[in-house]
DNA sequence: GCCAACGTTGGC
DNA sequence: GCCAACGTTGGC
């Protein structure tokens, strides 16, 4: 402190914190710092009628002082009563035009109200967030905010937002009069500004507060019911349950999968009949199609191949990017092709990317083999034989086949995503619920008579 | 120009 | 509504 009161060699005295001392000044008996009358708004002859003087600053800080006069308040009655008044309203009068001038000077000084405890701390406590955060402690400067022990508890307490965080090393009255440190059988004076000597007396009380209290709230807690507790349980049942059932699905969907490869195999050891292509080229030969996605009338023959095309040529106009690659068990069904250049990768089905995926080149003995529909819900073992090249009717069939599988799997993938994440909330407020935390911080009173009754009969 | 910190903004 | 982050501003 010695350094903030001495500049150069001169002792720095009064809110002016000025070295002159030749002018008149009073002494706060309490603090034992010097001020200058007419700083403080005391004359000499304000001074002849006060036994103590006490400043602002320690008034503030200590509501039970007040400056004592020579002759006690309750005889004022007598003729020097209107020399006190007096000197009451003058000091009055001088603190309002010293707020008012400070208001006007500095628009930022409207946040304090100069009487506070917090007001007149002129020191950052170095431990609290903001403290940590400003650059003369290390910290990034990323929160600018003034030290929690210096906002003004007037204006706190009013019309900040900001919540006053309750530090337990903070001080109740903020009373800067040293006094013995709350650490566990510590003897040492408390540091200013705080209840304990050092962070380790501190800690220390913490600790023993946690032995002392916490058994009894986790007897407590395992020994009266929680609705919330069971709520939670139950969400967490039917969430088993619903992960557990897209996972059946997935599996379901694998298998689909595999079938598919067999249906492939099986198509492919046929050998192509020529017959068939006959009789379907007279069927529906006036009906008109329109392709689905540019609205060109097509011929009924080449409708699927334009439509197939089409789509893949507007589709490949936009791009599905994403900053991560995909990590599902087993098979993927995006693309996931990396650009080096966006660092990105592509997010389309694997199967339907016209972009990063090429369309296998498909021989002239190879039959289409797409099973043949026997009614309208149902296929039976009969396969197409018809040239792959030259199937209209089944164009692509595979492929579709397989994204509408991949599509069902990310379906699924999306929503055991989204179970876990419910998982995740309710395991969270669980474990707030009965963490160290939340037992010490919260308990239920039961004020239901009968309860007990019950807990003890059951 | 530097610094403290107020007041606003945008994300959650 | 809360809060981290930050642009801005006033004082020095």
């Amino acid at each position: 402190m010695d350094d903030e009161n001495d500049v150069d060699g001169e002792t720095l005295y009064c809110i002016c914190r000025s070295a002159d001392s030749e002018r008149f000044m009073i002494g706060c008996d309490h603090c034992e710092e010097w001020y200058h009358g007419d700083c403080i708004g005391i004359t000499t002859d304000d001074a002849k009628l006060i036994k103590r003087y006490y400043c602002d600053a320690c008034i503030a800080r200590n509501k039970n002082l007040q400056i004592q006069y020579k002759t006690k308040k309750k005889d004022r009655r007598t003729s020097e009563s209107s020399e006190y008044e007096k000197f009451d309203k003058n000091q009055k009068d001088y603190r309002n035009k010293l707020r008012e001038k400070m208001a006007s000077k500095n628009k930022k000084a409207s946040r304090k109200c100069g009487d506070c405890s917090a007001c007149s701390r002129n020191e950052d406590c170095g431990r609290c967030d903001y403290c940590k955060d400003m650059k003369k402690f290390g910290g990034s400067n990323k929160l600018k905010q003034t030290c929690r022990m210096r906002q003004c508890t007037s204006y706190s307490n009013k019309s900040r937002s900001r919540g006053h965080a309750e530090v337990d090393d903070a001080l109740e009255t903020d009373d800067e009069v040293p006094r013995q440190c709350y650490g566990p059988s510590c003897v040492e004076p408390a540091r200013i500004g705080s209840k304990y000597c050092s962070d380790e007396c501190g800690m220390k009380l913490a600790k023993s507060r946690i032995y002392e209290i916490l058994p009894s709230r986790i007897q407590q807690w395992q020994s009266s019911p929680c609705v919330g507790e069971e709520n939670n349980k139950k969400v967490l049942e039917s969430l088993r349950e619903e992960t557990i059932e897209a996972r059946t699905r997935l599996k379901q969907l694998d298998v689909k999968i595999q079938e598919l490869d067999l249906l492939v195999e099986r198509g492919k050891q046929l050998t192509i009949v020529a017959e068939q292509e006959g009789t379907d080229q007279e069927e529906d030969t006036e009906l008109s199609i329109y392709c689905v996605t540019c609205g060109t009338e097509l011929n009924h023959k080449g409708a699927l191949r334009h439509m197939e095309k089409c789509y893949l040529k507007f589709e490949a106009q936009t791009s599905f990017w994403s900053l991560y690659k995909t990590h599902i068990e087993g098979n993927s069904m995006f693309c996931d092709f990396y650009n080096p250049q966006q660092k990105m990768y592509c997010k389309r089905l694997k199967i339907l990317c016209p972009e990063h995926t090429k369309e296998p080149k498909v021989s002239p003995d190879a039959v289409c083999g797409c099973p043949i529909a026997t009614n309208l819900f149902a296929e039976g073992e009969t396969l197409c034989r018809i040239a792959k090249r030259k199937c209209v009717k089944h164009f692509c069939w595979e492929k579709l086949r397989r994204a509408e599988i991949d599509m069902q799997r990310l379906r699924q993938w999306m929503k055991l995503d989204d179970l876990f994440e419910q998982e995740r909330n309710i395991r969270m407020a669980m474990s707030n619920r009965m963490g160290v935390l939340g037992l010490m911080l919260h308990q239920t009173v039961d004020h239901d008579p009968l309860r007990v009754m019950k807990t003890i009969v059951s």
